[in-house]
DNA sequence: GCCAACCTACCGGGCGGTCGGTAGACTCTG
DNA sequence: CAGAGTCTACCGACCGCCCGGTAGGTTGGC
């Protein structure tokens, strides 16, 4: 996955000279995997290592520590993010559409691999502070760009009259809920799930009876920043 | 909070002959409060006894010990999700009315206090498995209560043809998530938060323009129960 | 011979948990 | 009402274990 190796750059941290990328990759996701099932803090380095088959310190040939292994793997998670389902959504112009397709790429994400994109939102507190802060502002971006297509869409009449933020984050909520029960060997179809999510999204926050039952009072305000 | 106080015994768990019981909900609600802070692994029993103003010799004098302590809190907040929201809609007969309950009073317990419910989703990983099949049972139960419901409102025909497991997943997904983001002290107030998270659930499932195949019977009105 | 790719052996420290106390309030006895 | 006994509520010191991390090799392919 070209994706996953383009995360372990970018953060300008390589573990030592340069490494056969393909291993570390594959180590990559074998800790998101770990760390996923288990969590972080009960995630030992003797676990990750084991299950790449390698001991402690051989493991450390290619990681520079345990807090920064879970800063690639979110990085990465966000980069995925970004890439998938951000850039995509980004490109469309018409508010409705774009919220389609926020929800439906990320749930879509979700179904297809949730390791990275959980342990994103389930591990925040074993980052360092500086680290913290970096993935909790692009986290906060995400949540404000689908803030501002909800008010883009009352602002159209399209949508009930409700706090953007809260909006927001309930569809966030219900999107990322779905790594804790959906499983691929389950009785359900990933795509089916995905449409369903999608059309409860969408009319959680569409007025359907097309004409706005209020004319959205002009100038409302759309800004979201919440600590 | 006797409320707290009653799921101290019932785990069939004293952890010394009898010991002062306001002290030990103290105790119980500090570790809660840390634990939902700082996660179950990562917060260390010198952590909690150093909250409660005792060492942790003093502190194991009311614990049996940590997995103990977390199970006790987790079946505290099992137990107020079904006298706070599970009986209470129970007792609504009408469907759509029993959706709506279930939504506000669980929306609303998380508003107000958040710790013990949010570690009751988080932190499963850390019981034994006896207790972790024990809390995955009633929460099954919930989502099956909320799904039965949601079967109930497609056969009177309210509600859009989708899968009732996805439905109640989705919509606790969005309920459980309001920990994440609402502060006591921010800018939204709860009960307004609670109100747009409830109509967000109800027309995310509630097929508005479709005509009731039977109209709501004559009393019953759409209010959910306000204590 | 060199270097990437590992290993064995080890370290300091913090963890959950235990043990043997003991201060003080309270009761029971003569 | 002295004093012996009892019980609750706690503490200091300690234990064994495992953790994240490191130092210093060894090996095999180029």
């Amino acid at each position: 996955m070209t994706a996953l190796d383009s995360a372990l750059h970018p953060t300008g941290r390589p573990a030592a000279g340069e490494s056969d990328p393909d291993r570390r990759a594959e180590i990559y996701r074998s800790a998101a995997r770990i760390f996923h099932r288990k969590g972080y803090h009960a995630t030992s380095i003797n676990d990750i290592a084991a299950a790449v088959g390698l001991t402690k310190a051989g493991l450390y040939y290619y990681i520079k520590g345990k807090q920064d292994l879970l800063f690639a793997i979110m990085s990465f998670a966000m980069d995925l993010l970004d890439e998938q389902v951000i850039e995509p959504a980004r490109r469309q112009e018409d508010a409705e559409t774009r919220l389609r397709a926020i929800v439906g790429c990320h749930a879509r994400l979700i179904t297809q691999d949730s390791s990275a994109l959980t342990i994103l939102v389930n591990e925040l507190e074993g980052l360092l502070p500086d680290d913290r802060a970096d993935i909790i502002g692009r986290q906060r971006d995400y949540v404000d760009f689908i803030a501002d297509t909800l008010a883009a869409l009352r602002d159209e009449g399209k949508v009930v009259d409700l706090d953007p933020t809260v909006g927001a984050f309930s569809l966030v909520g219900m999107i990322l809920w779905i790594s804790r029960w959906y499983r691929t060997d389950g009785r359900l179809d990933g795509d089916q799930v995905v449409a369903t999510v999608t059309r409860m999204a969408i009319s959680a926050v569409l007025n359907r009876d097309a004409e706005p039952t209020e004319p959205a009072a002009g100038g409302a305000e759309s800004r979201a920043a919440r600590p």
